[in-house]
DNA sequence: CCGCGCCTATGACTTTTGTCACAGGGAGAT
DNA sequence: ATCTCCCTGTGACAAAAGTCATAGGCGCGG
């Protein structure tokens, strides 16, 4: 009996389930517009997996099996360089899709994917996938656009490391999260910088202490107040002059 | 009389033209495995343009109207700063095809293109373009891959702009140039640097005099003989070994 | 042949970046 | 509480990157 009840509850439990990465994919960009049959027939097919923080998706080179799609949490993109630094190519949140491009290449990871926080993905596999594209040519066209999304943030990366100041880079950085998610207080733009200094480092393509002591030297010059995580932008165009001239 | 034989020979040069577009067509990676009056509708609406030496295709940030397929010549795909400096994406030649992102996105040029030499390509429609894709889903899962091919590419460059120095990118590539140009002489691998210094520095992404000064280092310690633009690579073992330690 | 323009090579210097070492702070576990 | 552990902040230093100025080479047109 008891056996029972916990064989219906799984049973009924994986429809939900079902149903959820229904929802789920319907979300994404690269399959919008698809009808309930065709999300139907990849959320049978979508395997859930749950990761931990810091947890490895997958890892550059690995061959590639197949796709994601974040249902809840983050996932970081990055490199590793042997000296143990690591560069983040982008932070995809739900609803985005992850490494696309090797199922179509056919080659390997280019890079890491590891979770930020407590993260539930739907996996989907290449053939799947591929099908998919075949069969609706304009779900191949959304993963272009998705794809070129993502080459000008890379592209965006380069220009960036190639041409700016780890100051500027920072200044720019900060700049973007306060017109993202800051608020307007009295004194400024107030927002909090995410994640350690170490990974704030990652993202600008440099170490820990270059991080803080920009972040130091800000303060000192009147265009940041800080507050353990919290911060606030108090000049607002000076910040935005710091990018002009050397971008 | 002169006119008549004039008339003629435009209308004769252009339908051999259109022959000579189809056949370029047919060797570029995202229109292979089209059946020939496919190719012959693109041919059709392919717009030839010749461009000098040095000359811009398109410049980053304007609208984009379609991409362009290499016929002859080699494209440089390229960034540049405020400051002047330049950083070089990709260099492509014969039988690639250039813009196919922006086709897609709907977005405005992320980087600038310049003829490196004179060069002769054809311009495809964004609209005839997206059309093929819909009607022939296969070619949009070639345009995938190639663009994964330079997303990798760019993932490469930006692991290199963040872990390696000048020193280190600079023999990468010129291993990479032995690679694939050298030809094996008694003393080591020889090859021609290609371009001026100032260029290979856009392509590591730093400048002139860093270029020069470092191929004067290697030289001193060994590693390279130079003479004008000839190189030669006389301890292929001591120029790989420059590259694991710090990438 | 000479001068001009463009390129290379190189020294001297500045700025930026990165490394190492160490002190302190705060949160959580025992 | 006190002890870890991990994070931040910073000074001192080393290395790399970039700037500026200058000298010299090479090819080309007059």
């Amino acid at each position: 009996m008891a056996a029972f009840a916990d064989a219906f509850a799984t049973i009924s439990s994986v429809a939900e389930s079902r149903a959820d990465y229904r929802r789920t994919l319907a979300k994404v960009a690269i399959f919008s517009g698809l009808t309930d049959p065709e999300l139907q027939f990849l959320a049978e097919r979508a395997v859930p997996r749950q990761f931990a923080p810091g947890e490895m998706v997958f890892g550059e080179g690995e061959p590639c099996a197949g796709l994601y799609v974040i249902e809840r949490g983050n996932i970081r993109i990055f490199k590793s360089s042997s000296g143990g630094r690591e560069q983040v190519l982008s932070i995809d949140g739900p609803g985005s899709s992850v490494a696309e491009v090797p199922v179509f290449d056919g080659g390997n990871y280019p890079a890491s994917g590891a979770a930020v926080d407590h993260a539930t993905l739907l996996f989907v596999g290449k053939q799947d996938f591929q099908a998919l594209c075949l069969s609706h040519p304009d779900v191949a066209l959304k993963v272009l656009r998705v794809v070129g999304a993502r080459l000008r943030r890379l592209v965006g990366i380069i220009e960036e490391l190639s041409f700016a100041t780890v100051r500027h880079r920072l200044a720019s950085f900060l700049l973007h999260l306060a017109q993202r998610e800051g608020k307007a207080s009295a004194a400024g733009m107030e927002f909090s910088l995410p994640g350690t200094n170490q990974e704030l480092a990652a993202q600008l393509g440099t170490v820990r202490e270059l991080v803080s002591r920009n972040l130091s030297r800000l303060q000192a010059e009147g265009l940041l107040k800080l507050e353990g995580r919290r911060a606030v932008i108090l000049d607002l165009k000076a910040f935005e002059a710091e990018l002009d001239p050397a971008e």
